[in-house]
DNA sequence: TCTTAATTTAGAATTGTTCTAAATAGAGTT
DNA sequence: AACTCTATTTAGAACAATTCTAAATTAAGA
């Protein structure tokens, strides 16, 4: 389910080949690769096309750093604030939005009145648990979806969004 | 994918059993009929345990009086101010929620800051058009999901909402 | 260093939704 | 019909998440 995959026009039933994409996380590193890593989020906003400025390398440290997170922009500001990085709410909401819009984050629709940004750009589905509003990653292979209606025509599929909730 | 299906607890692949459950709407009466329709509108809300006031009445007839509908708190409120139906837009939200409660509608999160509300309340799942923001059912039996995770331990699965995005 | 355009920022504004407290209106007595 | 009791409605205030605005700052290249 790639972005902008077509679906063949007249097939009635056909089993959909779903790749899976490993998405590119950093590891956790020894404190000796600190600078590799920091460089590496930097060449990572530049290839974006995005200035490294000062507030969007905190802010992609604290999302890139230590594998795949969900993130409101709340959630995301109370952190920087508690690590003292000195940004303000506006710039939390610009970065997240300039991450998303250059491929670096995906934006999740959950809950009406709050948005999530996932770290994991691959192609996954997600558990929501309603008791907690947390979110986690579901594997792509892990839901197999052997049919999907045709889209109307002429229309693209952008993306096909799982969610399973778990009761609250 | 009824509301509170468990998973069975060690099946690793299983094909799952989905049910398609019609639901209710009205279809269009001749004039004759119209009485009737809204006796049948006002039993509704009556069996649902909801007041049938002249505004839920209202509001329950435009919703449901012409079939599958997606709307949101905003939307209705213009239809009815449109329609001359006298309703403050808290009773409208007041409504929704307690249709929804009641189980006369769900409520549908595609969007972040804005809630839909669904008329069809059997299972089925949507094709979503970011270009207009638009809602479209998608029948429950032409998405065939063959395996899903299972939940956690000793969490149960309220339901899986499959949204199909149309490219903007 | 200088210039220019991109970015950040505080605070105001906007949007969608919920809350509050007073007024109204169903529904069941009498 | 009048009376009572509680649910419902309502206007407007309050709230939460987000976006906008316009001025200050900063990155990047000449």
């Amino acid at each position: 389910m790639a972005n902008g995959l077509v679906w063949p026009a007249k097939q009635a039933k056909s089993v959909y080949h779903i790749f899976v994409i490993v998405t590119r996380h950093s590891q956790a590193m020894s404190p000796t690769q600190s600078k590799a890593r920091d460089t590496g989020i930097l060449e990572r906003l530049r290839t974006a096309g995005l200035r490294p400025t000062r507030q969007r390398l905190a802010l992609a440290k604290l999302l890139f750093a230590h594998g795949p997170r969900h993130v409101t922009a709340e959630s995301l500001f109370g952190e920087a604030k508690a690590k003292r990085v000195n940004v303000s709410l506006a710039t939390v909401y610009n970065a997240l939005h300039d991450f998303t819009d250059k491929g670096l984050l995906r934006e999740i629709s959950i809950e009406a009145n709050r948005s999530y940004f996932d770290t994991n750009i691959g192609d996954h589905h997600h558990f929501y648990f309603e008791r907690t509003g947390k979110l986690q990653d579901v594997a792509l292979d892990s839901v197999r979806i052997t049919s999907l209606p045709h889209p109307p025509a002429g229309e693209k599929i952008a993306r096909v969004d799982v969610i399973i909730r778990i009761a609250g």
